[in-house]
DNA sequence: AAGTTTTTTGCAATCGATTGCGCAACGGTT
DNA sequence: AACCGTTGCGCAATCGATTGCAAAAAACTT
């Protein structure tokens, strides 16, 4: 109800100047001031239930202690752990995040990334990046650090901590190797982001260093990470004729899309077709007959990117790491299974 | 780089005042100007690349345009889509949410709530409540509006916005009922949260309305909604010796935990043990045998509460709904079936 | 005891935008 | 031509905290 007490009202209660009650509350000035004067201001400051304003102090300062985290949807269960690992850092350094969506709209994604630097965010944590956005190279030019998350964009100087996408294509393509499978296709990700791009990138690059001799047709572009779009490619997939084996998702919802596209042509994973995902998203491993996967570290590169941020955000001169890659791991389920001698093929 | 233009620089610039530029930007005070000159402060501003500074703006105006979301964890997927319904409503209004997690802790609900209101939030909308948190009422007091979403808290004059919990359980109740079973067993949720303890009280009060005469150990309680706790309680069901034909569990999580104990003392749902859940998790229909649920609309809980909160912040005087209860509908999938003849019955 | 150094605290400017008040210029009236 | 009511804009205070500088007080030297 009535207006929070300030630091003008501790001073007048005890006295002394506001900027005595200023240094006596700020643990790297107290030392200027008697300890008996900062334990009075403290008990003060307790019992008249102060609470600094961090808007004044911000506007002085120029330091919110905020940042920004830009998500494609927070709802997508990929993304959720990105925000809790940066959480992790952040918020016991008394950083407070503001989390908007993009819905994977470039223009969204400017138009929010303009909404945080308005704000005042210290940062931003951009996880929805695309591999080409000029106006985000931009901000960085406006001194307001920035990293990029789970994703990067392309031959830029923003640093990125992203997960080895070409490192889990390599173990699901050795995988499918070793149990036989010659004739695999991929289902690709959307080429606007690195993910997608990476992983249909390293997919040729492994399946020749395996000697695997495949057709154009093997691989297919999605336009989207969702089921649906998994369940389209698919079908064409089956469609084109060209016969395969096994099918590498470039993730987790593409896969889930594929094994039902199979379904629906009367075919099954494994027995027919070997699929395999990326992400280990939760739950997933519920679905029969069990999705084998790329396991990736979203929390640990929230916690990097935090990191990382935090660096450039207090200490601007500091070399940080332009690219950090996180391990993955192959998940081994249900969904892939050895060739068997007689070689299924499309509808 | 450089010091961002302030509407100083704009002042200067055209030799106005700060003041003329302040109305001119401002949509509500420009008519107080000739329409040329707002064009050419516009233009001005426009072209100096002008960005206002929301935290210079907040300190005068003691409003921040940021609200404040309280949640368990952003990665349990019930609450995802609570964030994306409050920002359907708030972000076109220009706030931004800043989103704490709480791991259901109530003491950092506490704390975090204090982050929150020292960031000079201008209201908050709660979706990790539990029912009863003196605290928590103490910051209606402080003048900061406040709604709960999802949850809500006992007695309490804070507006809650949240699924219908009784009309659910009755929807399962019944179907149940007329599916024949008779012998329904019920994994209830933590009775710390409202969800948990009005399922719990709907439970008992449909099943005696419906004529069922259950045992006290009928119902059990988990600590957790999740499925481990599912787990746990299902197989306490089990040993406890009375047999059942169906399990009503209070959130799918415990369901899933359910069926996973079922399959490990031998037995099946559907074929010896029907089971429903309640939220209608993404993705769960996907797992076998596809789980009978309660859908809810955490999108319109999260629009709702924003909409209240929005009518609180900017129309102190105006009355809000105290309790808001949006319906939920029955999802019928694999999970249950018509009882059998030969009653199955415990381990 | 006088002078010098060090410690402790107050003064006042500042961050950037908003807003009540008042002055000046303008148009219209008699 | 003198007067009055508008309209348009500038002045200056304000929001709450921080911080460089200086004054006052205390401690130390010689």
């Amino acid at each position: 109800m009535g207006r929070s007490v300030t630091l003008k009202d501790i001073a007048r209660e005890m006295g002394v100047d506001a900027s005595t009650v200023s240094r006596a509350l700020d643990p790297s000035a107290q030392s200027l001031l008697t300890t008996e004067v900062v334990e009075r201001v403290r008990d003060a400051a307790e019992r008249m239930g102060y609470r600094k304003n961090h808007l004044a102090r911000g506007l002085r300062t120029n330091r919110t202690m905020t940042v920004g985290m830009v998500l494609p949807d927070i709802t997508n269960t990929l993304f959720a752990p990105i925000v809790r690992g940066a959480e992790s850092v952040l918020e016991p350094m008394g950083y407070a995040s503001i989390i908007v969506n993009t819905d994977d709209d470039p223009d969204r994604e400017e138009t929010l990334v303009n909404v945080l630097l308005e704000r005042g965010v210290d940062g931003i944590i951009d996880a929805a990046a695309h591999r080409s956005i000029p106006r985000i190279e931009a901000v960085r030019g406006q001194g307001v650090p920035i990293v990029t998350a789970n994703r990067g964009i392309d031959r830029s100087s923003i640093p990125s901590v992203v997960n080895d996408d070409a490192g889990g294509i390599r173990l699901v393509l050795r995988h499918l190797h070793d149990r036989g499978h010659r004739l695999i296709a991929h289902v690709a990700g959307p080429v606007s982001r690195t993910t997608g791009q990476l992983r249909l990138e390293s997919f040729w690059r492994e399946a020749s260093a395996l000697g695997l001799d495949l057709p154009k047709e093997a691989a297919i572009n999605s336009s989207r990470f969702d089921e649906e779009e998994g369940r389209r490619c698919t079908l064409e997939l089956l469609e084109q004729g060209w016969p395969f084996t096994a099918i590498v998702c470039a993730n987790d919802r593409l896969a889930v899309g594929a094994i039902d596209a199979l379904n629906r042509r009367g075919l099954s994973c494994p027995d027919d077709v070997s699929i395999t995902g990326f992400n280990d998203l939760p739950f997933l491993s519920l679905i029969p007959p069990g999705l084998t996967t790329v396991r990736v570290q979203q929390f640990g590169v929230g916690r990097l990117s935090a990191e990382i941020l935090v660096r450039m955000m207090t200490e601007p001169e500091a070399p940080v790491a332009s690219t950090t890659i996180l391990p993955v791991t192959l998940v081994e389920r249900g969904s892939v299974t050895a060739t068997r001698p007689g070689i299924p093929s499309s509808s």
